[in-house]
DNA sequence: GAGGTTTTGTATCATTTTGTAACAGATCTG
DNA sequence: CAGATCTGTTACAAAATGATACAAAACCTC
């Protein structure tokens, strides 16, 4: 069997730009806590993550929210439905993106290199996207954080020689929303790991991964 | 604010076929419990799907189930991801599918109003899956199962004058691995619509919404 | 259609996760 | 700096869902 990694989400592109050398838009800065687009807004650019953190989001009535993405340094967002924009999108900290326009994507105008390079992306992400849903609807919760810590390990840890550093920009409740948990439940399952001597929590936004192996194991649910 | 319609999935691509009228592949058939595509087989064609229902799923190591979706009439499945498939497909019962080249969407050879409607298909696919998220992450099993049943009403429903027949032709553990929950919840919340009047099972693969508004209002959790 | 197998429904019990609340620690503001 | 306001942690109670067991129904297969 093909076995599919869960650990795979966010794990979606080089990081290198996409843009063709020629005639190339201006990169745009989004300062922390600034919305880039709203839900129903009308779609006229995709940005591709540079630097910082992006967070999408959909919310129901009630007020009950699902982080959908984060978007890290080689992501695109900003992905149309129907020509419009089906999430809210802000910056968690300081970004630069690089815009393409939305005729690209869909009208094949411009760099047809371009062109495809885009929508490989969205055929990318729903594959990844695929993954999450086995995140979602079939894992436990300290599976969930387990799985979360891998990638964001794997994607954007810093090498401390021994161990891996990582950094977490957004909050508990973001994590919360992204994985379908409470954030009581993300403190209570980041301590349970911390006293496995699994990880370290420097500070709020800051986790030491000691045990990686251990982690990919929680994450993979291995009742083994 | 935008009002998220959580039951917006499904309800993806109009049954009209894309195909454009000349040089037209064959359409293919699909018997009921055969399989289309492996997760990890190479992608050549993608498929529209004319009658009949698939079902795309994925597999976890030790046996847990994600069904990531039912493929009904005007929707496309088989979307690669690095040129390869990314789930598993089969036929709930026997289907009819209208392929198309996967190099129609990726190269764009062939008719460009072709490619055009495949791109949407694969647009919208995201923007549907971003309403699942919240199915899945958000929601407690009774506006799961509403959810559900609205959906399919709206889709597939057969009026039936007062009331909207709807037929299932997945079994309980489909819809438990769809909804991220298990066949005994899926049961008991069925009994549970049926005792409320809100539903009636006519018998294990046909139900009758009763009261459509209520079980939309449940699908919405309110609170009020 | 008989007999066996699988699926579904129901009840009970166990587990996980959530909700609540109190408190601690940050961060913000004037 | 002091007070106010978030955010995060922890403990305990409550609720929802899952697991188990078993009976009933549906479905093969011969």
């Amino acid at each position: 069997m093909y076995v599919t990694n869960p650990a795979e989400y966010l794990a979606k592109m080089p990081v290198r730009t996409l843009a063709s050398s020629g005639a190339k838009t201006a990169e745009a800065r989004l300062k922390a806590g600034h919305y880039l687009y709203f839900e129903g807004d009308q779609v006229d650019w995709l940005y591709q993550v540079t630097s910082g953190v992006l967070r999408l989001t959909r919310l129901l009535e009630d007020g009950r929210r699902q982080v959908i993405a984060f978007g890290y340094p080689g992501d695109i967002v900003g992905f149309p439905s129907a020509g419009l924009h089906h999430t809210d999108c802000d910056a968690l900290v300081d970004a630069r993106l690089q815009p393409y326009r939305r005729s690209v994507l869909e009208n094949g105008e411009g760099d047809p290199k371009l062109h495809h390079a885009l929508l490989q992306a969205a055929l990318c992400e729903i594959s990844a996207m695929q993954d999450h849903f086995m995140m979602l609807g079939r894992k436990s919760a300290v599976e969930k954080v387990a799985s979360f810590l891998c990638v964001l390990s794997d994607r954007v840890g810093e090498d401390l020689g021994e161990h891996t550093q990582v950094n977490l920009p957004m909050s508990r409740a973001d994590i919360a929303d992204f994985l379908g948990l409470t954030t009581e439940t993300i403190s209570r399952t980041f301590t349970q790991l911390r006293k496995s001597g699994i990880i370290a929590i420097n500070n709020i936004h800051t986790i030491v991964v000691l045990r990686p192996d251990t982690l990919l194991t929680l994450s993979l649910g291995d009742r083994n």
